[in-house]
DNA sequence: AGGCATTATATGTCGCGACATTTAATTCCC
DNA sequence: GGGAATTAAATGTCGCGACATATAATGCCT
């Protein structure tokens, strides 16, 4: 019972992370015509809703930390999308700032929720209703890491 | 309407994406004990299934191309979980087969799914019924991706 | 004010994952 | 049966994502 051996099928990690994998090749020729990846777009929409985040702030909210962040955020400024300036107010904070490149990405972009929509072959409400469920143990699973020894 | 634009908590690809990443966080500390990474717990799952499967089964089975799975096979093979040999019928093909060790690795990783399990906070009802849905998420899309002209 | 812990970002290394290309073995088909 | 197309792995490059560490600015504390 307790050394119950699962199914590749029978476990959530495994659907989840094919899941993630076929959004990134359904996405992939639409993100190659904007020319931005998908951690990219997910930055991008993080300063759609907040501009000007720090890239703490955008690492805290994509779950990513400085070590992804900071060189795809420098890529991002060389593709003009984002500006990267420190903070006066205090010099160890970098503010990255959408560029008008950026801003305007964002409605390039609709076509990405879109094709995804039209992939997944479901109903709004069922969406809905996974994306709800994801996040509950995505978020679940994130505080229990969050409160283990090492974490 | 057609240029709805979401919120990124809005979007099922971020909720898949941030779930992905937190239970290699959740697993992390569980697979260095075991001293091998996810990918590689993967290809073990699919082998204890079926053993002696090819490089390009392996990939198959995982949504993997051989770039992939040819170095992760081959450190495997070097931390004796595999062997990999020619298949003497075919010399195109690699045969990769569990060792005593890979085989062993079966019982040792029986924490990962307790661990997850633990840490998603949620009833084996409804996580049965949440791997359903992403299963078929996933399906949908992989189905459309290689529908498309590039795929 | 001086010194130390803390915080924010950056850097270096490793193992993926995607893609294009290469090499080698096999099959097709005339 | 011999050359071209096909198939299977492997290779090289790029961009992540995790981790440990480094560097620099700030805050704290006496």
């Amino acid at each position: 019972m307790s050394d119950y051996i699962p199914t590749l099928d029978q476990q959530l990690c495994f659907s989840l992370y094919g899941a993630s994998m076929a959004i990134n090749r359904a996405y992939k020729p639409l993100l190659d015509a904007l020319e931005i990846t998908y951690p990219q777009y997910l930055v991008l929409s993080a300063l759609w809703e907040t501009d000007g985040m720090s890239v703490g702030a955008i690492g805290e909210r994509l779950g990513l930390d400085s070590s992804n962040v900071t060189p795809l955020v420098k890529r991002m400024e060389g593709a003009g999308l984002v500006s990267r300036v420190r903070n006066p107010a205090d010099e160890r904070q970098v503010v990255v700032s959408l560029t008008d490149a950026g801003r305007d990405m964002q409605a390039r972009s609709t076509c990405l929720g879109q094709t995804l929509f039209a992939a997944g072959g479901m109903s709004v409400e069922r969406l809905v209703q996974l994306n709800k469920e994801v996040q509950a143990f995505r978020d679940s699973v994130s505080r229990f890491v969050s409160e283990q020894p090492r974490g």
